[in-house]
DNA sequence: GACCTGCTGCGGTCTG
């Protein structure tokens, strides 16, 4: 420890802390860390594995620069979870004592009189989420200037988890009027797992102002991998109905027989799935007479449900495996997992490497990817999705993407304005009113989260937020809340930046279970599955939103719907380069390789490589191999010029109408000579682009530009049309 | 269209 220069850079009371709790070395993470944050004057992301020592790595400097420079200083942790920001209470608060410097947790579980007594005296470290700060933001805008006007640092937890959505929106929006208020800015540490491009990183923490970067790699983990397939028998019967079919139960048990005995994490992709699963594992453990291993978690299930799997894969004396969705792939701390279980194709490459980081913690262990794919059998009547087998060569480009190392970039690029309409209601609260060029300027202004949006498109919000009685002015020009701006911003609601369903709850004998989607039909007498069992509904009470339900035996089908999410386009490259290829994959077992050289067959079958519109009665299919932001893009250009078009698994759909396949081809390739329209025509005949919370209080010109930005990519989709001349097309 | 995350102030009742 005494050769560390980092080390000695460090307050000595800090160094007599690392002493006494017997550190033996400072992490790598650290050792870099500490003199970019000691001297508490710029912009800092620190990027490393999770586990590695980011936190310290932030906190250890932040609060040496407090005691020595500020000692009434705050520094400021934003986290996107409640559960994060326990944690964090807990291992700063036995440090910050001795230190005599006071840690605040504040989120919507911490009492009132903690909040106020941390505003009495704004000083130490403040834990705190997004939307509590917005919360304090609109409610006590006269006294954010006192509460941060010590503000040393902000330190922002989980980085990536932030990029590219709502909250990262209204979180840089909330950093920035914060700063505004201060008149200065206050410096930014991200903590983040490794990300591909550090710059995206850099420029969402601050934009217009260099960031130094840490970043430490992964330490060379070694991956082993192996994608299992199943074939899953043609149903003779065709009755419609649960499927309770062969494959799911074979994939069953063989997690049983090889996740038996240590801690693992499953990864079917929805919520019904991790209910069919845990249900059928449990069953397994009960015909072989021994304790239950398996556990779910997701979303809807209750606090205390989950709790009970945190709690069993944390604790050291008997094995359990947890069957979830991405409820556990963000920072809660779970313990070292043998392996990891993906059943079906990961959502994203991105989505999967944060899964994988859950394995192979310990040193001198790999990490272990089991894959599970079904297929159907193929016959007569089988789909172009089918034989082609998309499943498997979707998850084969995948964790081939993956052990080469990349991963999706996130979308950096959304207007995210239905998230400026909130911003826009919480600073004429916090400010009582407000006129509109100051809120354009702090707003969309230079280095402002919305900068980039026009004047004109400003003002156009404004006049139809005023149309809408969402805003007002008042004689002397100030902004006000209209009538209806009113109810939204006094609504507990208001504070976050995201949707999410209206859900009820699942009660048993004065118990709750967790929480169901609304939209799902529900009468007594039916038998559900839910937090692995199976349960009878007693009752539906409409206007409370509960279901009562008592235990019950027998299986039933389980109540999740759906499956979804976009592809990127170098998947779908990578997919076409498996079909192309020959030979063997060497992370495929023979079935699932049997199911590539099928798709290979079929491909060469379908001539795929020699055209790019195959025609299937009523409808084209347009092959591009591009991801869905260009697929749509493109299903959007051709619907603009009469061709009306859909997004396809592999490219577009056209429907034919009364055109000839010829005269289709001739239409397409024209396109490659005419500039791509602007996105309020290319989207004027769309309906239902409402995606985010505040969208509905949008301009239709607006509504389109947000959603074009977030959802569309036009150049990719002009470059496809560009190219399409070049490309062959026996068709 | 898979998945996930978060939430105030006030008025009421009860306890020490």
């Amino acid at each position: 420890m005494t050769a560390s220069t980092a080390f000695h850079l460090l307050d000595e009371r800090i160094q007599r802390f690392l002493w006494v709790e017997q550190w033996e070395a400072l992490r790598d993470v650290q050792e870099l860390a500490i003199p970019l944050i000691v001297a508490g004057d710029q912009d800092v992301i620190v990027a490393a594995a999770t586990a590695a020592g980011k936190t310290e790595a932030a906190f250890l400097p932040a609060l040496t620069h407090l005691l020595q420079h500020n000692p009434a200083g705050l520094i400021v942790y934003v986290s996107p979870l409640k559960a994060l920001i326990n944690d964090q209470f807990g291992r700063l608060e036995r440090l910050c004592e001795t230190l005599e410097i006071p840690v605040w947790p504040w989120h919507g579980d911490v009492s009132s009189s903690v909040k106020s007594r941390f505003l009495k005296k704004p000083s130490g470290v403040l834990l705190i989420t997004p939307e509590s700060l917005e919360a304090m933001l609109c409610n006590r805008g006269t006294a954010v200037a006192g509460a941060f006007s010590n503000a040393v640092y902000f330190v922002v937890d989980e980085l990536h988890a932030f990029i590219g959505s709502e909250r990262g929106k209204q979180l840089q929006s909330l950093m920035h009027r914060i700063d505004s208020v201060l008149g200065r800015q206050v410096p930014r540490i991200g903590l983040s797992a490794t990300l591909g491009d550090m710059q995206l990183a850099a420029t969402f923490l601050r934009s217009g102002r260099p960031v130094a970067i840490v970043e430490t790699g992964s330490g060379g983990a070694t991956l082993k991998v192996l994608v299992k397939g199943f074939e899953e028998p043609a149903r003779l019967d065709k009755a419609p109905g649960p499927n309770d079919g062969l494959s799911t139960t074979a994939i069953a048990r063989d997690l049983f027989t090889n996740l038996r005995g240590s801690n693992n994490l499953v990864f079917p992709n929805s919520r019904r799935e991790v209910e069919r699963y845990a249900h059928l594992l449990s069953g397994l453990c009960e015909e072989a007479r021994i304790a239950n291993e398996f556990w779910p978690h997701h979303g809807s299930l209750s606090r205390e449900i989950r709790n009970d799997t945190e709690v069993a894969l944390k604790q050291k004396d008997r094995p359990a495996t947890a069957v979830c969705t991405s409820t556990l792939e963000l920072g809660i701390d779970i313990g070292a997992v043998k392996s990891v279980a993906q059943i079906g194709p990961p959502p994203s490459v991105a989505s999967l490497r944060q899964r994988l980081g859950r394995s192979g913690r310990r040193r001198g262990e790999s990490a272990i990817l089991r894959g599970f794919v079904i297929e159907d059998a193929l016959g007569s009547q089988s789909t172009f999705s089918s034989q082609l087998r998309l499943d498997v060569v979707e998850i084969a480009a995948s964790i081939s993407l993956l052990l080469e190392n990349w991963f999706e970039p996130p979308v950096t690029h959304g207007a995210h304005l239905s998230t400026l309409v909130q911003q826009l209601l919480s600073v004429i609260a916090q400010y009582g009113g407000m006129n509109a060029s100051s809120a354009y300027r702090l707003l969309c202004g230079s280095g402002a989260p919305f900068e980039g949006l026009s004047p004109a498109m400003f003002t156009e919000l404004l006049r139809h937020l005023g149309q809408e009685k969402i805003l007002q002015q008042d004689g002397s020009g100030l902004l006000l809340h209209g009538p209806r701006g009113d109810q939204l911003v006094n609504h507990y609601t208001f504070y976050a930046a995201f949707l999410n369903d209206e859900e009820f709850r699942v009660v048993t004998g004065g118990k709750a279970l967790g929480t169901l989607p609304v939209h799902q039909l529900l009468v007594a007498g039916q038998r559900i599955l839910f937090a692995g069992r199976t349960w009878l509904v007693e009752s539906v009470n409409d206007s409370d939103k509960t279901i009562f339900v008592t235990p019950s035996k027998g299986g039933a089908p389980p109540l999740f719907s759906g499956t979804g999410g976009r592809i990127h386009s170098r998947v779908r490259q990578r997919m076409r380069e498996l079909y192309r290829g020959s030979g063997l994959v060497r992370f495929l077992d023979p079935t699932a390789q049997r199911f590539l050289d099928e798709g290979r067959l079929a491909y060469q079958g379908l001539a795929l490589d020699e055209r790019w519109l195959v025609d299937q009665g009523p409808y084209c299919l347009l092959l591009t191999w591009l991801g869905d932001a260009a697929n749509e893009a493109l299903a959007c250009r051709l619907s603009a010029a009469g061709l009306p078009s859909a997004l396809a698994p592999l490219g577009v759909e056209v429907t034919k109408g009364d055109l000839r396949t010829e005269v289709i081809i001739e239409r397409v390739m024209a396109l490659a000579h005419e500039a791509m329209p602007g996105v309020d025509d290319l989207l004027a005949e769309a309906k239902n682009l409402q995606r985010q919370k505040w969208d509905w209080a949008l301009p239709p010109k607006l509504l389109r530009a947000t959603y074009a930005s977030l959802n569309l990519d036009l150049d990719e989709a002009q470059g496809w049309l560009a190219s399409v001349h070049s490309l062959p097309n026996d068709a």
